[in-house]
DNA sequence: CGATTTTGACCCGCGC
DNA sequence: GCGCGGGTCAAAATCG
């Protein structure tokens, strides 16, 4: 299930701030049309150009309930209100295959088909004991080249994975400066 | 044999 | 209230 060969997990050139923002990946795997060439980290404005699709992936912060367990399938298990919200990163890549790794371990927990796009999109769980943090990975019908992975939560414990090349010890490093810059949840 | 994926059912919010 | 779209659960199946 490894990747092929040449991922190049790109990093986010976005600062954190305001009630939303956005990280935009960009990875030019394979079609390295740019002029710069494709490896390293290049954040050179990656911001949606080449690839106009048209509702870009701004995501901003959703509402969200405090709780882990809450609706959805069977367990209707609810609590006090105590909402906060939680924070929620697009990060958009060009890879042709789906499954990104950034060194965590996810558990997939479902599937469903989008409309407008032939795509499934999948869930994911980080099955770290007590570290609820979600993320749905899709892709985009325009772009098939297009994966939009959408995190959601922080990662509360250290990566599990052994870090053995430089691209995974760039994406900790892109990861651990998140969870420092963002403070549990963002105010307002 | 345990952990993870698959997949249909179920739940919820929202618009009509 | 009903249907739809999106999100999650959980049992069975599959993987390592």
């Amino acid at each position: 299930m490894l990747f092929p060969s040449t991922i190049t997990i790109s990093s986010y050139n976005d600062p954190i701030m305001g009630s939303s923002y956005h990280i935009y990946g960009n990875n030019l795997e394979g079609q390295s049309s740019n002029g710069g060439r494709d490896g390293i980290i290049g954040m050179n404005n990656g911001i949606n150009d080449d690839n106009n699709n048209n509702n870009s992936v701004s995501l901003d912060v959703i509402k969200d309930d405090d709780d882990d367990e809450k609706r959805g399938g069977g367990s209707r298990k609810k609590k006090g209100g105590l909402k906060v919200r939680k924070p929620r990163y697009a990060f958009q890549t060009r890879s042709q295959v789906d499954i990104l790794d950034d060194g965590y371990r996810w558990r997939k927990y479902g599937q469903k088909a989008v409309k407008n796009n032939k795509f499934p999109r999948s869930y994911y769980r980080c099955t770290h004991q007590g570290c609820n943090v979600k993320k749905q990975v899709q892709r985009l019908t325009k772009d098939e080249g297009v994966v939009v992975t959408t995190y959601e939560g922080i990662h509360t414990h250290p990566i599990d994975k052994t870090t053995d090349n430089f691209e995974n010890i760039l994406t900790q490093m892109h990861i651990y400066s998140n969870t420092i810059t963002t403070p549990p949840y963002p105010f307002h």
